[in-house]
DNA sequence: TATTAGCACTCAGAAAAGGCGAGTGCTAAG
DNA sequence: CTTAGCACTCGCCTTTTCTGAGTGCTAATA
């Protein structure tokens, strides 16, 4: 059933107006709008009609009208007004970009840090792998007696490294060697054609440094299976900021005991849909406890077979098109510092205004 | 001015009960303790002393006695008695002690979860270098056309890599040549010393590989400043756990808005004194937003030149025995198993019963 | 002198009662 | 189809009352 472009004006205008009050919606309060031009009473009306559709909601039978979970769904998608930065937003988001860390980790970790902060609400950052990952390139360096580091370049210029200490001791060429032999018969492989056969023939090539092959096949192993780098979630207290959970420190510590870090991991398998701007809302998340919860996230590129991914948490009623403004202008910005690899501090961001998205 | 052991007993008693009860203490509750052979009127006298002397509050005239910050602070260095880990707790503490990763980083954000959820507080782990760090080894190594890993090892086995894309094309030996170099030159060097004459001299040395030098430069400056490795603070939410917060989200927040990671990585140089475990208590503590708010933290061994610290943070009411003896439990086994280094998943902690710290 | 029983008093917090007012749905007129 | 008008509902805020745990003091007791 189509609605008419004066339900889609008044559900509009519920959704914005309770987004910035929290407080349920009188048909007053819409008359009062500058662009209205009709009585309180044909508000009535239509608000009956919204709520008879399943789109709004009310508390209780003497309060004003509430979105409810499919009218948040049918403001996203079709509703929402593009919400333009303002100067002051976007340059406090351009200060916010300078990345301190050029470890990859770290960043993720500041990144998740800044989105939080700049959206005052619970954020999360991590980097996904889109295809399986690889063994590119080993390196097996001589640390000192008994010490040896093992770097590892994985598909998607990631390097891992370790440092293991062994009692046995090995040259410099034992290294050499067993390095030559995992290049060889590793690269490229997925982890699954890892086979102990695979194993037992390096085992068998490796000579003098044969008893280093068990720790390093169990770190690369680890390293090639972690599909997706760990998640960055952090400032959940904000969760407390927004006036739903003011009261209720409960509800907001079990919707952190549900959406944890493991359960953050599996989200893009949950959407519906793919693209770059995902929205979950209410009861289409996974689980009971999160059903006034709402995560809007969003990816950027990382560079070849990379990822990330930036996501905010809070509650069904938060303001969809400014978070999603400020993630795009994250996504955008991030993609590109980290596309270009090396310094991202050294790369200012454009001063792009304004964030678009499906209207 | 000493107190008398019948004092101490009921000072002692009040802390216990308070700790666990979270309300007020009245005489009537302590008299009818099992080892206690006096009146509850004898107890409102001593009570009554006590508060003149700092060491108790009364909430309201008619209410029962509550700690006050100089008496847990009494209780913590005097009274406190040993707490003896259940079997049940030991073994699920042993449980939890499986670390997955095999890296560094995360395997601190590991323990920092590990702790606060055995403690059901917020917690966190950080390691932090004892001495300034010093460079032990570079090595570049070349890992395909225009891409260099850069892989640093520093005092306390700590072992840092990069990848660096550099449009310039340099050759092996190039490279052999450039990681000769900063072995020579920087090797054992603090950053200090690391001066703009030395840069030039690197510079001078490093031949068709001088464009590196600058990345490698900044790298190699960024990790050996930073004296500690990240705090990793988690489980904020559980503060809501706690009756003090339940109804007082806001405070909550304030607390962790204060006590962010960086302010957590300079809590040792506030403590008093040294020693394996700390207290800080209330008002002891820095800011008076962490009026109400106790940490307690414990070091522990990870390896030469470098320390682990593990904390707690909670309510000035919350059970410092038996924090203090899983915290204890956690530095003993989590010591052993980074100071074997290699493969903490592979050595179960022994089963230690109990713990010690002053009586 | 140290302890205890007894008692009047205090006061926070729970429960009950009352009042306010924003907002609704309906009806009837424009 | 729209709107003014009006009776009605009901959450929430404020006020009031009530209750009981706990105190401090006094006077009796060991």
């Amino acid at each position: 059933m189509e609605l008419t472009d004066r339900q889609k004006q008044i559900l509009r205008a519920i959704v914005d107006i309770y987004v910035s009050t929290a407080e349920p919606v009188g048909s007053k309060a819409i008359a009062a709008l500058p662009d209205v031009n009709f009585s309180s009473a044909t508000i009535r009306n239509e608000m009956a009609d919204l709520t008879q559709m399943g789109l709004l909601e009310q508390p209780h039978t003497s309060a004003g009208r509430v979105p409810s979970p499919a009218g948040y769904r049918l403001y996203i998608d079709e509703l929402m007004q593009d919400y333009r930065l303002s100067l002051d937003e976007t340059k406090s988001l351009n200060e916010a970009l300078e990345l301190k860390s050029q470890e990859f980790d770290q960043m993720m970790s500041q990144v998740g840090k800044l989105v939080s902060k700049m959206t005052d609400l619970p954020a999360y950052a991590m980097a996904t792998r889109q295809s399986g990952a690889v063994a590119k390139h080993f390196d097996l360096i001589m640390a000192g007696p008994g010490s040896i580091i093992l770097v590892l370049m994985l598909s998607g210029d990631v390097v891992k490294n370790k440092l293991i200490k062994l009692p046995v001791s090995v040259t410099e060429a034992d290294l050499k060697l067993l390095a030559a032999v995992l290049n060889a018969s590793l690269t490229d492989l997925p982890a699954q054609q890892i086979t102990g056969e695979v194993l037992e023939k390096i085992s068998r090539s490796a000579g003098a440094a044969s008893p280093l092959v068990p720790l390093v096949m169990d770190f690369t192993l680890e390293c090639l299976r972690q599909q997706h780098g760990d998640v960055h979630l952090t400032g959940q207290m904000r969760l407390l900021g927004q006036p739903e959970y003011r009261d209720a420190a409960e509800k907001a510590q079990e919707v952190f005991e549900t959406l944890d870090e493991e359960m953050i991991s599996k989200l893009p398998a949950v959407l519906p849909k793919d693209g770059p701007v995902q929205f979950l809302v209410g009861p289409e998340n996974v689980a009971r406890e999160l059903k006034d919860t709402s995560v809007v996230m969003m990816r950027f590129d990382i560079g070849e077979g990379m990822q990330g991914t930036i996501g905010v948490v809070g509650p069904t009623r938060m303001d969809y098109a400014k978070i999603t403004a400020k993630l795009g202008y994250f996504a955008e910005n991030l993609g590109r510092m980290f596309q270009k690899g090396g310094t991202p501090s050294a790369m200012p961001p454009a001063l792009t205004e304004g964030m678009k998205n499906e209207e």
